[in-house]
DNA sequence: ACATTATATCTAATATTCGCGATATGTCAA
DNA sequence: TTGACATATCGCGAATATTAGATATAATGT
């Protein structure tokens, strides 16, 4: 867990808010999958094209926060078919919570 | 507490250890105050210049760090004399635990 | 095979941050 | 009141981040 990359990942409203956004998919964004024949278990996963309406900023913008999130360890992604849904990577989360509790 | 402006301040190896050292500070610095005749409670605070010397980078940049942490809410100061002495701010330290305890 | 759609990557202009030396300010001691 | 010391601020070039348009890739449907 790198906590450099970690608070510059979180250090942009954006993006800070996708992360927090995304705590509660279902509130948030519309219902996802939709197109898929089969029932697939996206985990909560979000896919980019509805992350991007929401946050109201360009594809490429939005494709290279999510990478940024990702890198730092703080959403997780699956791709099906045409689309790649992001969910958070609660493991991360907790620890980085931990570290606030512990050692900060 | 304003979110992003602190995770910024956290986004760099140096202001995140000044704030780590800190928390126990007698453990990290120097004693501190020896200067004084009288007996001042210095509230676990550290001056710039211990800082300076156990984060090894120079003078005006410590002093630039130190403002950037303070005006984030993650650090107090009070001059005493030449010196002016940081301690943490553990009542935004303990927001900050319980946003990730919470919102995060 | 080809057009369409979703996402990723490349490129580049602009903005912000980094970190230092130089200089200013404030405080004390002689 | 002058000199020495601690800290703060200024100014700057280098490095990095921001953000979007253009383009590439990957998957789907016809």
């Amino acid at each position: 867990m790198d906590k450099i990359e970690i608070f510059k990942a979180l250090s942009n409203e954006t993006r800070l808010s996708i992360i927090e956004w995304l705590k509660e998919p279902e509130k948030n964004f519309p219902p996802q999958g939709g197109h898929f024949d089969d029932v697939v278990d996206l985990k909560g996963g979000v896919c980019v094209g509805s992350i991007r309406d929401k946050a109201g900023i360009s594809q490429s913008t939005v494709s290279h926060y999510l990478d940024m999130l990702q890198k730092a360890g703080l959403l997780l992604s699956e791709r099906r078919g045409k689309w790649t849904y992001y969910r958070r990577n609660e493991e991360t989360l907790a620890a980085l919570s931990d570290y606030f509790g512990h050692e900060i």
